[in-house]
DNA sequence: CTGCTTCTATAACCTGGTGGCATGGACGTG
DNA sequence: CACGTCCATGCCACCAGGTTATAGAAGCAG
């Protein structure tokens, strides 16, 4: 019986979740698409892993049995997959938008000579997963913007912070001022992030930062295109300063905005991992030069 | 990251094997399909785990470090399987050709009564496993044709012996006669199954039966209609009794053989494996009923 | 040197699995 | 009784992964 890992991940989030429904919005796949791969997965099986209601759907004792084992075994292929990255000398740092590793690539640079037999690699998450790509082991540290879910779990280590602005419609009244305020901001629609990223998600919308005034999300978008695509289509969104310098969008404009706290841009890893001494050196050069100590 | 099952297996097979050439057929895929599929797993890693040569493939640093893991992976996998298939009271018994589980569904029919929750599930396999699934663990019990090679990992017993005669073209000199004497055909064209089956491919060639007289091997098949395929073409092959009720192909005849050693059937079951005990109760019932004693 | 063998890589093509959208059906709830 | 909230189904589009045929590289035998 062969099986794709993410069709193992899917089946774990529907057990945990609970419902179709609600793990496939968690996975941002359809729900029809993941009602079908569930069953085909208990077709192959020849056995029956939920029992499916209106309210939902419940483990059967065979489900309970695989969703026990299951996430041991994604955990494994996880760490068999870094295992190879660190015996093939290659340094994982994930990161979520272009500007928070501006700087990077001069770091990478400058390790080269200390350690020129190792090679990084800098990978982009998208936004449901704003450890990028930490919170599932797929690199070995990674550059995010705080605070983030999960964030308990890694040691981290602020490195600078980085004004907030405001993009706006071309078209939007707005656009036309130099700066914005805040508060002039707090009705318009927001483009957003999914549910799952919690207190990222409200950093991004500066919910404690809006004096209770609710929040209108008018988008969810998990990647750049997305989230400019959105904007152009009316809805607004907070972003760092260096967004204006990675990204151009016609339709789309940037103004700093007066009011609101900044983003904190940090360096983090997982907490006791066995790593190799390079990444040591190149996380010491990557606070080095970004860090503002 | 996330792959198929299969794909570890490949990448298993070929690091094992050490050339593509060799695993491929060993998988019973085509060697250009195993080639990308190994490099594209390279790709979705970033990382080399093979140092291609005129010679086959070496592995790298990482992909040894991949490779020590990898078979731990698949078993748990496996073994979650079978854990599911406890869970939800299904026994899986595998088997090669239907003419040795022809008393079976007796055995079923009389088990349902004395375990009703319990199910019981036929499975096939094919040639390139003469242990019927035992080997990869998809089974809980299998019913074999003796010798097969693995055999000694498993508990075996004996069930009964069954005569073998041979399939002729319909067009063959010898498809008139009542019976066929074995030295007649010990220059014929066979069809066999592939070099990986070992003992069991000899088994069916009858390469002890032929006073060192070598084997023509006309084409190498799998599947029952691969085989009767091939007959049809022009080669011959060894064949249980019950094949003549079990299969029909115009152009193919079934005769008796004087002069080969009959087949065994057997029931095997993997050696101290955890098991319920209602697959006790069951095989004990297929002793029973296929047992000679 | 040439031709043969034995590896892997590439090209062109086909199929089926997987996902998306729209919609249906079952069943509590206000 | 209409509505909301689940999961299932039908239809369509796309691409990963398979096939065969062929090329390319490199030892080895004569």
């Amino acid at each position: 019986m062969d099986v794709d890992t993410r069709l193992l991940r899917y089946f774990a989030a529907v057990a945990q979740e609970g419902t179709l429904t609600g793990a496939a919005q968690k996975l941002f796949v359809s729900q029809p698409a993941l009602s079908k791969r569930i069953r085909h997965l208990e077709e192959d099986l020849g056995v029956r892993l939920f029992v499916r209601s209106r309210s939902g759907m419940t483990l059967t004792e065979a489900g309970r049995e695989l969703a026990s084992r299951v996430p041991a075994l994604l955990d494994e292929w996880d760490e068999a997959v870094r295992a190879a990255g660190r015996a093939a000398r290659v340094l994982r740092l994930g990161f979520l938008d272009a500007g928070a590793v501006e700087a990077v690539p001069e770091v990478v640079a400058e390790f080269r000579h200390t350690q020129p037999e190792w090679r990084v690699e800098l990978r982009q998450f998208d936004w449901s997963e704003p450890s990028a790509g930490l919170g599932r082991g797929e690199v070995d540290a990674a550059v995010v913007r705080l605070p983030f879910p999960g964030q308990e779990r890694f040691t981290v280590v602020e490195l600078f912070v980085e004004e907030r602005g405001v993009l706006l419609p071309a078209r939007h009244p707005l656009a036309n001022s130099e700066t914005v305020e805040w508060r002039e901001l707090w009705d318009e629609q927001f483009a957003a992030t999914g549910p799952e990223t919690g207190a990222w998600r409200e950093h991004w919308l500066a919910v404690d930062e809006r004096d209770g005034r609710p929040v209108r999300v008018g988008a969810v978008t998990r990647r750049p295109d997305e989230w400019l695509g959105a904007v152009a289509g009316g809805c607004v969104a907070l972003a760092p300063t260096s967004v204006a310098r990675f990204y151009a969008h016609p339709g789309v404009v940037f103004r700093p905005v007066h009011g609101v706290s900044p983003s904190r841009v940090g360096l983090a890893r997982p907490r006791g991992r066995t790593h190799p001494a390079a990444l040591d050196d190149f996380l010491e050069g990557v606070v080095r030069r970004l860090g503002r100590t």
